[in-house]
DNA sequence: ACTTGACCTTGTAGTGACTACAAGGTGTAG
DNA sequence: CTACACCTTGTAGTCACTACAAGGTCAAGT
């Protein structure tokens, strides 16, 4: 039986973000003490351990209270948490695509910029390529 | 002269996102027609055509509004931005990794998940091994 | 002239996943 | 008793938008 700063000691969820899982139905309403406390069990702990560990999997709030619901219905949620974990792996793998291109991208800005003045105006400097992109600036220069 | 609905069109920033961005102050509040329209100019649209490019580089708002500053204090702003840029690159590429290794990690669980049966209970199967890891699960086999 | 639909206005609330108060009650070590 | 950490509920804020609601304006088509 634990107070749930308890639970957030043992599970690494603040409390905050517990009463927040609680209000849009993610884990139960528990026991009360006498006092008014909230009163949870070794099973909360267990539910409270799923969800962040698919947190941290960045599987949204929305689809883990689905994987959750399975067992609530009595049915195996194997194939479908499969399914999730493919979608989640082609997620990834396009946004690490989209944050290398970025990231060459600023890289090149990066680059060009070394070579350029500073301006006031930020018309012929660094900040004229963050507008324009660098491939307009190579024309221009021809 | 520009509408709002004009501006939008030739910046591909929604007239949702200008307004949004004039009650935060990152653009000046216009002129305004008789009808009460919003009335915008060439210097809007390249102060949009900035804004949106940072945008397209996940620089924060609060960010391009420090850089869009030194212009208006008459600073050239270029050797900010080159260090604005240093650290997206860094934050991008600590994102990158972080991605990967959680890519990985899916990865592994799906491998692991496809040996294993399905459970309501959630704890012989690929969901348990979401809840705790798949070190843990490779120790109890052990 | 009227109709209609696209556009404009302001104000407000919602998104997702939290986080941070405010105001007040409870428990316990010192 | 005091002080501080913990608990409660309720609400608002974060970030970068997005999406209404309610009402005004414009202009092409009838």
């Amino acid at each position: 039986m634990f107070t749930i700063g308890d639970l957030s000691t043992k599970t690494g969820v603040s409390t905050e973000a517990i009463r927040y899982y609680e209000r849009i139905g993610l884990i139960p309403e528990p026991q009360r003490a006498d006092n008014g406390y909230r009163v949870y069990a070794e099973a909360d702990v267990e539910r409270l351990h799923f969800i962040r560990r698919a947190r941290t999997l960045d599987i949204a709030l929305d689809e883990i209270e689905e994987i959750l619901a399975f067992r609530e219905r009595n049915e195996p949620p194997c194939s479908h948490v499969m399914r999730v974990m493919e979608r989640r792996i082609e997620e990834i793998e396009h946004r690490i695509r989209d944050l290398q291109r970025m990231r060459d991208e600023i890289q090149h800005l990066h680059e060009a910029g070394k070579q350029l003045p500073e301006d006031v105006q930020m018309k012929s400097c660094v900040c004229h390529l963050i507008q324009t992109g660098i491939r307009e600036e190579v024309t221009n220069n021809g």
